[in-house]
DNA sequence: ATCAATGCAAAGATTTTGCATCAAG
DNA sequence: CTTGATGCAAAATCTTTGCATTGAT
């Protein structure tokens, strides 16, 4: 048993929601590449080996789902496609570094708001549940070569 | 004058770009619409007004080439379409609070991860220009409602 | 039996592109 | 005149939806 397997499936069914075979796969998909940050098309692609009768749309409603469920969180890197990274355990993001050259995504895996999150809850009556920050800049690589 | 006009028209000269009407227009729209967060469309709508006979693609060159040069911040709030923010003076962007209940989007004025940023770039060798953070969660109206 | 989930194809929406024309240096 | 910018329409993407069917409980 997948290590997420357990309270995905319990949250998932506390509001009358199956975990089907397509979804499992799916969320088997995503575990494997925790790294990675896969568009819905390259989802598909890597379900497809393992369930290939699997439709794209049910990828797509199945990442929604997964994105309202806060199962995976939605990223946009301006590539002009939505990019879905795990939440594990801990229900804080980590974070990223973005070079608007070559385009190239760094993870950062530092706490960097937590101290803050208390201080704008109170400031501005909103209630956080989770928080992303994207650094914009240059890479290593590419502040050389510039 | 418009305050930005100077600066812009300067950055663009120098690799052989006009401020042609239509750009010019466009600025304006944006800055006049500061606090807004427009979309292509919204911005196609107004610029119209004032300039009835440019074409939606011409707005959509423009946003990109005001990406590139950093004219504008291009947003995403996850409702379909880029959203973008004029960048002034200061070259920092401000934040926001995104309920994801009804989506609101609240400004958040702080200077979050100034302190952070020198640190973040010698650890990762990372040369960075701007930040923008993310807090999702749920509005003080959704917060009593739901 | 019921109700959610699926696959497929079609439709929707946003964004980009090809091309002839226009405008400025 | 040369080069970038524009407008229009067509095309390209990504994403959602309608509908008949399937599958659990």
């Amino acid at each position: 048993m997948k290590p997420y397997s357990k309270t995905i499936k319990d949250s998932l069914k506390e509001k009358g929601l199956k975990l089907t075979p397509q979804r499992r796969s799916i969320l088997d998909v995503i575990y494997e590449n925790k790294g990675e940050h896969l568009s819905t098309e390259e989802i598909f692609e890597l379900v497809k080996e393992r369930c290939p009768e699997i439709g794209l749309a049910t990828v797509y409603r199945t990442m929604n789902l997964f994105d309202r469920e806060k199962v995976v969180y939605k990223h946009n890197f301006n590539d002009g496609k939505s990019r879905y990274e795990i939440i594990l355990g801990k229900n804080r993001q980590h974070h990223h570094l973005i070079c608007t050259e070559c385009g190239t995504v760094i993870e950062v895996e530092e706490d960097l708001l937590e101290n803050t999150v208390l201080e704008i809850e109170r400031k501005y009556s909103f209630n956080i549940t989770n928080y992303n920050v994207k650094f914009y800049g240059l890479c290593d690589i590419c502040r050389k070569r510039v």
